[in-house]
DNA sequence: AGAATAGTGTCTCTCAGACAATATAGG
DNA sequence: CCTATATTGTCTGAGAGACACTATTCT
């Protein structure tokens, strides 16, 4: 890093990639663009650094994240810097992209957001459409071998639901009974009083994540 | 990505974790700094993004690295972006970093590029250090599932040469047998004609990656 | 009892590590 | 032949997938 002061500054932006569970599958949050460029598309939730207010580039991002979609605590994670020239016609540009996983359950004062399936969104504007494949590619890799889709349930859940996050966010099937297996070897929930109980059928033993942060494993799930 | 162009800009810069193979494990290549902050320190080799020249953020790596080291054909993938109020005297700033591999004969034009330990580097300017370890971590975790220590080899190199890079990349011994039942199994290398030979004992079979990029593979090597 | 979901036990096949055995060069 | 490195073969234990079986609640 050498001192050059005088050369003109990029624009630099966050976008948040927020996902979370639906029915079938994984959807991402979306705004509809009020402006130029790109007026009218769905977009990324994203938004300028504020060198006053935000310390970092993640604090920035939860700061966007609560502005724009309501949300106080999410799961957040930086993806990737994507950059160029091409990607923004208001000249050359980076953004900060961070994924970020809730439950479904929080998202309901997020009024201005749009669900769609994260698979086939529509067209979006600039170029992301590829951050939020990368984006998809990241969790799917990571998600074998940590305990990433934990985040896209609630604080609590059972392991059935657990299963599920990962078939739902994995986009296949696993093995159910080497699932169960696979978790209790590594230690990573713990019990929490109670049950969860379906309308016609046995109850689940409830769990929480023993640590607050993704924990990654040697072998995948 | 609201526009609201009237807001301040960060600063913007690149920095490279510049990774060699030697005798006793991974190096790091740093460049002494010659004006303040941190004037006299080692510091990654990094710099500005030039807007008219570089296309996009790789772009401005590959060009920073061409002119502090001499390098023409580098392995360069983006690792992460640090920021923030704290990291740079000047103000908040965010770098962009890549992490590059290369194998130690192409180090020779390298005049300003002081080789030190990866794992035991000194003192480091700015957050560099930080920054190291998140290469190192990055590449011992990546390496064990991927080609990626390949890229600190030569084109071609012998399954034995590969081994060897592979565990110092790692930093752990791996079983030599199931290594390469591995990797001819994986179907990642194909025969070049001609043999290594060394001094006292039987020439080695020499072997390029069939593809130029990473493969990451499902289990870990 | 029957339906529906939760949770366990077990069999088999594959794969990774350990290590022995063999191969091929130079001295 | 001896040494050093390269390469292959085999044995064994751990782990993953398949799937059947048991458990518990509600209607």
């Amino acid at each position: 890093m050498v001192d050059e002061a005088a050369f003109p500054r990029p624009i630099l932006t966050i976008d948040v990639i927020l996902l979370t569970l639906g029915a079938e599958g994984l959807r991402v949050g979306l705004i509809s663009r009020a402006g130029a460029p790109y007026a009218g598309r769905l977009a990324l939730i994203g938004g300028y650094v504020h060198l006053e207010e935000d310390s970092d580039a993640e604090a920035a991002a939860r700061r966007i994240v609560a502005a724009k979609a309501g949300l106080a605590h999410v799961f957040l994670e930086q993806l990737q810097t994507f950059s160029g020239r091409a990607r923004d016609p208001r000249g050359w540009s980076a953004t900060v992209a961070y994924y970020g996983l809730c439950p479904p359950g929080d998202l309901e004062g997020a009024k201005d957001v749009i669900f769609r399936s994260a698979d086939n969104p529509g067209p979006l504007a600039f170029d992301h459409a590829e951050i939020l494949a990368a984006a998809l590619a990241r969790l799917r890799g990571k998600g074998a071998y940590s305990t990433l889709p934990a985040f896209l349930l609630p604080p609590t859940f059972t392991l059935s639901q657990l299963h599920d996050a990962y078939e739902r966010a994995m986009g296949q099937p696993i093995n159910e009974s080497a699932f169960r297996r696979k978790i209790s070897e590594l230690d990573i929930l713990e019990r929490v009083d109670g049950a969860f109980s379906r309308a016609t059928a046995r109850p689940a033993m409830l769990y929480r994540l023993r640590a607050r942060t993704v924990q990654a494993f040697d072998r995948r799930i």
